[in-house]
DNA sequence: AGTAGGATAATCT
DNA sequence: GATTATCCTACTG
């Protein structure tokens, strides 16, 4: 695939075969190439999300059983699980951790390094204008300016030609640039037990890290409190 | 800077 | 039928 300059190794299996949470802290400061339309488009990673994982995650897709959707958890690492958001935006994660154990990283924010004129055409759909750090603001937004979308599902990102992850030549050994700083926080929008889990990363200080949203929707065991007339 | 409401459909109960 | 790993617009201060 092509390339932009500064980029020194592809992230193969081995990166993505360890702990989910080592995997999202260590995406950060690596970037996303997509060939995926007239030129490529890359993406600086700011922000990841881990889900599953050794230790039980009610916030998982894959918590409760195996489906159609999320069957890709399930198998090999560095695979791509795409899925649909709200019934209208695409989210991409990365699968991660040994067969048969369902974990991935959520790609939830970065700066886009490489292809800002496509970025910003897919971005774009109304006539407001929109700002750098907006352009994958955002998991949907993300995954548009990126053109990722679900015929991407299953494919193997250590491989394939239309989407990569790379080290930059400018990276620490593991993680982003020396001296970058690395926050937690609670994951965005996810409710219930797992609403507070620290599985959220991102580059501290990040103008394209996106808005934190925890949500703690407290649910009534019995759901008298939520009884509707 | 912060927030409320609506769009929209696969997925699971 | 309820829920949802979101985003955009349009308000308010």
């Amino acid at each position: 695939m092509t390339v932009p300059p500064d980029l020194e190794d592809r992230l193969g299996p081995d990166f993505f075969e360890r702990d989910v949470l080592v995997v999202a802290r260590e995406l950060l400061g690596c970037v996303l190439v997509a060939a995926t339309g007239p030129g490529p488009v890359a993406i600086r990673l700011t922000e990841t999300e881990a889900y599953g994982g050794s230790a039980p995650d009610p916030g998982s897709h894959a918590h409760r059983s195996r489906t159609p959707r999320n069957d890709v958890m399930f198998r090999q690492a560095g695979l791509a699980y795409v899925y649909r958001s709200y019934g209208i935006h695409w989210c991409m994660n990365l699968v991660v951790g040994p067969v048969g154990q369902p974990a991935a990283v959520l790609l939830r924010a970065g700066e886009v390094v490489v292809g800002h004129d496509t970025a910003r055409r897919r971005r774009e759909t109304t006539a407001r204008a929109v700002a750098d750090r907006d352009l994958a603001r955002g998991p949907g937004r993300l995954c548009t300016a990126a053109g990722i979308s679900g015929v991407h599902y299953g494919l193997d990102v250590t491989t394939c030609d239309a989407i990569g992850l790379w080290r930059r030549a400018c990276n620490g050994p593991a993680g982003p640039e020396r001296g970058v700083r690395i926050a937690t926080s609670s994951r965005t929008g996810v409710a219930g037990p797992g609403g507070s889990l620290p599985y959220r990363f991102f580059l501290a200080d990040d103008p394209t890290v996106s808005p934190h949203r925890p949500l703690v929707h407290a649910r009534s065991v019995d759901g008298a409190g939520l009884a509707r007339g």
